[in-house]
DNA sequence: AGCTTGCCGGGTAAGTTCCGGCGCT
DNA sequence: AGCGCCGGAACTTACCCGGCAAGCT
């Protein structure tokens, strides 16, 4: 099983979701979903590790790609995928407190290309999920790079924000890297 | 005087959950 | 009757963007 396939996509998965969808009569539906307003990064980043681990689960699933009003979006509607990607996720705390860094520096790729800042002049990351940033602060560590944060940047929304100094800029790059087309 | 970084407003690029359908047991 | 994949899209806001200026060297 593709570990760091899976540790990307959950990173990623910051600009998407799995949901666990009731419908009337019983009917039910386990979707995972990643969106972005440009398709490429989904193409490129998104969709090969999303087949890759349909493969290895045996899923015949349809990975679906969808262009809505403001974004696009690619889909997967699988109990398994769901149950595999929600189930990793908790396990990411453990793996940071290890210091697993050949996965981590997959999880932080994803997860900065989701919801880093593209500009190339900073590093910063938000959330309004303070925990998901001392997580990645945490995990930052373990690579020897520093973060400053996470303190509150948008008052109004309650969204919090990470930031790497700019000494650490170049590590960041070396160890973690970006894949998404505005920085990669 | 150039660089860094906390702060903050703009608005769109995200996220979330509906709908109707079909298929399987 | 009860559940799980499929295609679509409406709906709200959480991100990102980017400028400003105080602080540092
Ligand atoms: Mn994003």
């Amino acid at each position: 099983m593709n570990n760091c396939d899976i540790a990307y996509l959950l990173g990623a998965l910051a600009d998407g979701g799995c949901y666990c969808l009731k419908y009337r009569d019983g009917r039910s539906e386990y979707r995972c979903v990643w969106t972005q307003a440009s398709p490429v990064w989904l193409l490129i980043s998104v969709k090969p590790r999303l087949e890759n681990i349909l493969e290895n689960l045996g899923s015949n699933s349809k990975v679906k790609m969808l262009k809505g009003n403001t974004r696009y979006e690619i889909r997967v509607s699988s109990k398994l995928v769901f149950q595999l990607l929600t189930q990793s996720k908790a396990k990411i705390p453990k793996l940071i407190e290890k210091c697993e860094n050949e996965i981590l520096r997959h999880w932080l790729r994803g997860l900065y290309d989701a919801e880093g800042d593209k500009s190339g002049k900073r590093l910063r990351l938000w959330n309004k999920d303070r925990t998901i940033l001392t997580l990645a602060v945490q995990a930052l560590k373990c690579f020897g790079i520093e973060a400053y944060g996470p303190y509150l940047d948008d008052k109004r929304h309650g969204v919090h924000v990470i930031e790497i100094p700019s000494k650490h800029r170049r590590k960041f790059r070396d160890e973690i890297g970006f894949e998404h087309p505005k920085l990669a």
